[in-house]
DNA sequence: TGTACATCAGTGAACGCGCGTTCACTGATGTAC
DNA sequence: TGTACATCAGTGAACGCGCGTTCACTGATGTAC
């Protein structure tokens, strides 16, 4: 039966919650319509009331896994180098490579992306810029081009959680987490302790 | 009717050769069995004469992709940091981008392949091992730990296509390619000339 | 404020298509003698 | 070497299941008066 705007709201965001995490799991091929609202508590036929195809639920969770995944990056206060200490920390650890449905899209569906309409893909463009402000804010203090710094880092992180994963070997994955954590840019990063401000590059 | 076993063994060569581009270009949820038989000029029904399933192709299909990309890296003479250079620089094209059907399998699938089965994701482990080796072979002369500077080259490597990808915007794109061409590790390969050899780190 | 009616969120059955897989069939290949 | 027969690569139809989507229905919500 009919239930209420507030009700609705939050079925809808339920929704949107948990294909979110079920699309970074199981890719967008690898999860239905069906099995999403079954984990929500609902019915596979009310989904046509919230959303007008399944592409459309796909930008949606994919936008809500782009804020929640950045608001890890901007929690802390902004343009502190320790809140991107702490993201790239959490970023190369084992348990990011393990819980891919809580991890960074970018790393769960990336591959998969390329094969969404115009609507879903612009998803993935605006939240990759959106990580990049953040890193890129931060890392202005300590490289003389913060855009390409951050552009570095993500680059790094991301082939990093995608290899180990790919690797599906638990000795190699921690021997690829612990070489990146090696790599200059990376290495800048995690050097930092809290409230420390990194020095000028060059 | 029935082929000679000559004919026979051309036909699967053809289609392992389809599938390891079709996989990569359309996912492998988005290209079916009647799909890569019909690009490889045959029909459905005689699949099952050459491949048990649809995942062992894929198996099949991938150990060819990797073996085609290692290729890349060893055609030139063993140990030579220019092999490493110009695979470096190819890897790191616009080309390369674009042309996912061609590129490595790694950034082309990298994130769907925790979706299959132990066979299929044995070969993928299997894979980067045999990039890493020649990669290991050549960085080992420039880097106290080769193998580590080769996880961190090929971690950068693949993060950046995959984020390219994953942009899907032309300006983001030679943003990030550029980008990654600065990263140290990344940078020291492509800084080499024919037939230089690395100055020992540290 | 109360009443009558329209709206619509959610249910569960059903539709239709695509895809992995199977099968009967054809006729050339391969083999046993 | 030649002949008879078994094998089997490839064809095209068909099966069966899953999944995205639609629909009639229910009954509480929301609204018009």
């Amino acid at each position: 039966m009919r239930r209420s705007k507030e009700v609705t709201a939050e079925t809808r965001k339920t929704i949107v919650a948990t294909a979110s995490r079920l699309f970074r799991e199981k890719g967008f091929d690898g999860i239905g319509i069906a099995d999403i609202m079954a984990t929500a508590g609902l019915t596979h036929g009310g989904f046509y009331r919230h959303f007008a195809s399944k592409e459309a639920l796909i930008a949606e969770a994919m936008t809500e896994a782009f804020e929640d995944h950045t608001k890890q990056l901007k929690s802390e206060d902004d343009g502190d180098i320790e809140s991107v200490r702490s993201y790239v920390s959490r970023y190369l650890s084992a348990a990011h490579v393990t819980k891919v449905s809580q991890g960074c899209p970018i790393a769960a569906v990336g591959s998969e992306c390329q094969h969404l309409g115009p609507v879903a893909t612009g998803v993935f463009f605006k939240g990759i810029e959106s990580l990049l402000k953040p890193l890129t804010n931060v890392l202005r203090h300590s490289s003389k081009d913060g855009r390409k710094a951050a552009l570095r880092l993500l680059s790094s992180l991301v082939g990093a959680v995608v290899l180990a994963r790919a690797s599906n070997n638990t000795k190699l994955q921690a021997e690829i987490l612990d070489a990146v954590r090696d790599i200059e840019d990376v290495a800048n990063v995690l050097r930092r302790t809290r409230g420390s401000r990194a020095k000028p590059k060059g």
